[in-house]
This record gives C-alpha cells, structure tokens and sequence, in this order.
DNA sequence: TACAAAAACTAATAAGTGTTAGTTTTGGAC
DNA sequence: GTCCAAAACTAACACTTATTAGTTTTTGTA
C-alpha cells in the first residue's frame, strides 16, 4: 500500500499541494484531474480526500497563498519613504525573486484563477483589482513628482506586471537564462523607459 | 429547429470557430464543452459536426491562423531596410492591431495552444520558437549597430512579447482605455527603453 | 501485544465528456 | 409539387469526472 510521504517543513498536504501545482501548471487546472494528481504521488485518487477537501480547495489555497504574499510586500513599499520610481524598481525585482522561487504557484495564480469557484473568484478578482490600483497610484505620485515619464498610470502597471509575468515562459527554456541576468535586463529596460527625461 | 445562421462574408464553420473562440477565451478550451459552443449558438452539440470534424480542429483552426499572420508581418519586417530599433516598434504596434482586431483568437493562440493534440502541437512550439528567435536576431542586430542598448535578445524578446500579450486584460476593463492611449504608451516605454544613449 | 486513530484501499455513484448512428426536417432546383 | 442534398434532430455509446461510503491496512502509543 503506497503511502503519502511528508517533506521536512511540510505536511501531507502540502505534499498534494505541491504535486498538484506542477500538474495545474503543465495541463491547466480543468485538464488535470484528481486521479493524475493521485498517480503523481503514487496512491488512489480517494485517498487525497483523507487531507483535502475538495478540488477546488487546492486552487484556492495556491492562488490565496500567493496573493497574501504579493499584498504583504506592497504594503511594505507603499508605507517606506524611498522615490517611486524606486519603489517601483523594487516591486520588479521581487515580482522576478517569486517567480523564481515560487514558479508554479505564481503561475497557477496568474492563469487559473479564473477557475475559481464562487464565492472565492468574487474574493480574488477583488484582491487583484486592488493590488494593481495600489500600484497605479505610486506611478501617479512619481509622475506627479516627475520621477516618472508621463504615461497613463493604468497602462504603466499593465505593462509592467505583464512583462514580469512573461518570465513564466523563460523556466522551461534550454537555455536557461540566468535569473540574476534576466532581472537586470528587465529593470534596465522597464526602469529606463518610465524614468522622466 | 434552430439553425447555424452565416455571417456575411463567414461560413457556418466560421460561426462555429468564432463563437467557440469566445468561450475558449472566456473559460479555457479544457473548461468548455461542444455542448456549451452548440448552446451559444442555439443548435444542439451533435449538429456542429455538419462543419467540423472534431473539437481539436477548431483549436487548431484558431492556433494556426493567427500564427500565419504574425510569421507573414515579420517576414515582411525582415526584408525591409528601416533600422533595427524601428522594426521592433512596427512589429510592437503591429501585435497590439491584432490584439485589437482579433482578440479572442490571439489570446487563444497564447494560452491555450498547450492543449493542442500532437502532431500539431509539436509544429506550433515549433513556429513559436522559430518566431521568437527570429525577433531576437532583430534585437542583435541592433546591438551590435548601436541602436539598441546591450541587454540579452532572448529576455529582450521575452519582455517585449510579454507585454505586449498582457494587454490581454485590458480588454475587459471597466475603463475600456483607448487601445491608441495604450498603443503609444507601450512604446514609449518600451522603445524608451531599448534605446541605446 | 493490544487498541485506537490515521490513512490507505475498493466499489460505486451521478453527472458530464466528445462523438457516432440513424432519422427527420429544411431549403433550393427543376 | 417532387426530389435531393444539406443540416438539423434524438438516442445512445464508451469513457472520464469529482466525490462518497464502507472496509481494510498501517502506524504510533501504552
């Protein structure tokens, strides 16, 4: 009988969580199903349902987990007292170090989402809403203070959060771009192209 | 009995693949059945397969379409003589026409071609890698003129398409920003940025 | 070794999947 | 009006889905 084996720090639902993220990530949250996820951990599908609730329990753990931590982070930026554009630089970078280190969860969070159930997508539809308001409003201030170049703030965070966001494609490349390269070029190229001339 | 009822210069297949677009686009291609694209048309599922030959084909169809019109603008690009920094600048607003004109079916083309079945999906990863190694050769190239500022083409690439594809939200927005606002916004940006000084 | 709880198993459910077969209806040409 | 093909329909198939019920095995503790 196989057995669900818990990591150090984690338990074995984090286990399922884990295995569940890469599958989610490679196939898409619908295109995955409980009996894949059992197979990659080597047990029956009905045997998950000893540590989690449901299906759809896993993608809301994996979305809400992220968003805690990308609102946790804006919130220290927005209280410290360096230049926006700063503010904005460091945003970049530790939207790059989770993608780095948190790979398929940031993924999950960004592509499956919309597989939510109710009342939770309202919820995290909300979150997101908010998080790239909050970011639209330090472009505003750095345009204001002119640190940064006159741009539509709203176009200003789209282009950003979608151009960090692209990185997801670089994971699996062969060439594996080294992620410290990767975060420099992005910050060159965002950074010198919002800076005020 | 309901019918298929073709557009002016569309067939039945094209009312078929346009609307199914849309609920790919909305739900995921895993996430929609050929019961809710017949629903969407107001005909009942097994009658789509008068026009189609299986739900894969409209995937296919929709993949492999846009993809012929990205590869044909670059061709084009590449055998115009402008300097390097402004072929990446019309093949920027270029993307962000096709974003406008066929939206469900580029963001179809770049979230769900995953789900594509071999052989198929083999030749698209291939397309989508020759297209993007391509543009990198473009970037090159202006680095080594001096036209554009030394970073790595491939993360070059990788940022210029991201977020140009992240432009993909917007449409959906409450605020429905002017798609030529956003246009010029993205490139001076983006274009600001790449500038070699 | 005995006992209890945790966690695995097998079997089954009801619902949903893409798709085929066979039949009826529709619409245009003569 | 008659005939035929196009295109709709209903019924059904074989399979997969998430999940539950009930049972057996494993594990840790006394």
């Amino acid at each position: 009988m196989a057995k669900i084996i818990p990591g150090k720090n984690s338990s074995k639902k984090d286990v399922i969580t884990q295995k569940a993220s890469a599958l989610f990530r490679k196939k898409g949250f619908p295109a995955t199903s409980m009996r894949d996820i059992a197979e990659a951990i080597g047990v029956e599908a009905p045997s998950l349902y000893n540590h989690i609730h449901s299906k759809n329990e896993i993608l809301k753990d994996i979305c809400f987990r992220i968003a805690g931590l990308f609102t946790g982070y804006l919130r220290e930026i927005e209280l410290n007292s360096e230049p926006y554009l700063s503010k904005i630089e460091h945003l970049i970078r530790f939207h790059i170090l989770m993608m780095v280190d948190e790979y398929e969860s940031v993924y999950i969070s960004d592509h499956e989402w919309k597989h939510l159930p109710e009342p939770y997508l309202a919820d995290f539809k909300n979150q997101r809403r908010n998080y790239r308001s909050r970011i639209a409003a330090i472009l505003q201030k750095g345009i204001d203070k002119k640190e940064i170049t006159i741009i539509n703030p709203n176009v200003g965070v789209l282009i950003i959060l979608s151009a960090i966001n692209g990185i997801e494609g670089w994971q699996k490349s062969s060439k594996k771009i080294d992620a410290k390269l990767l975060e420099e070029n992005m910050v060159k190229i965002l950074i010198e192209g919002l800076k005020n001339k």
